[in-house]
DNA sequence: CTGAAATGCAACACTGAGGTTGCAAGTCAG
DNA sequence: CTGACTTGCAACCTCAGTGTTGCATTTCAG
């Protein structure tokens, strides 16, 4: 735990089509990094970094099972991430429509 | 518009602190590329550079006005891809809850 | 105990993202 | 028309992210 991951470096995390691979499987079902290797196209250690990224933002739990460590993919701090998103999104439309009635009662 | 951009494509374009900056000035006033480069510790250039990955994002609008291009930021976009994190993020969780299940009935 | 399988650590290579500078080309104001 | 301002284009630099390979280390199975 590093703190409350920032907003950019939680999209940052989400923004890898290789991690949303990782994502899904361990979505799926939870895995250890040898099995995620065996099924995705890159090597484990290029596993191991993406799932250090994915547990830095928070969206993977890990837990030591006998000699492997399985991985899970966490869907609450995705649900915040997408409630946060949601309310900056609502707060941009609002200031677009004020901006806009203002033009319109400004123009002629 | 470059068809429909990927849910890594949309995460991507969030993953960087100055599109944040970006975003965030946007979001408050509609404005053009050379005012935010007067506001933000970056290069017009630069700027330009990420208006371009935000509007592929679909993030932004931009609309001529006459010597000036202006942009704005686009809550809907954001909106919609809470929305779809937020489907994917309960997913997750039932799918774990689900798991969860099993291994206590199968245990002991 | 021994071997197979998993993780841990480190060095290295390559590409692309983010940024800069410089200059050409439109476009409005006066 | 002229000057000031804005966008457009292009070359260039730098470094972090993504990926690799190789080997040491831990740990379970039999």
């Amino acid at each position: 735990m590093t703190a409350t991951p920032t907003l950019p470096e939680m999209c940052a995390a989400l923004g890898d089509q290789t991690r949303w691979d990782i994502l899904t499987r361990l979505g799926q079902e939870a895995m250890s990094a040898s099995a995620l290797a065996r099924v995705l196209p890159v090597s484990r250690q290029a596993i191991v970094k993406h799932l250090d990224v994915l547990s830095e933002a928070g969206l993977v739990t890990s837990e030591r099972r006998g000699r492997e460590i399985v991985y899970a993919a966490l869907g609450s701090r995705l649900n915040a991430l997408a409630h946060e998103l949601d309310r900056i999104g609502n707060a941009w439309d609002t200031r677009l429509r004020a901006l806009k009635d203002l033009a319109e009662s400004a123009d002629e």
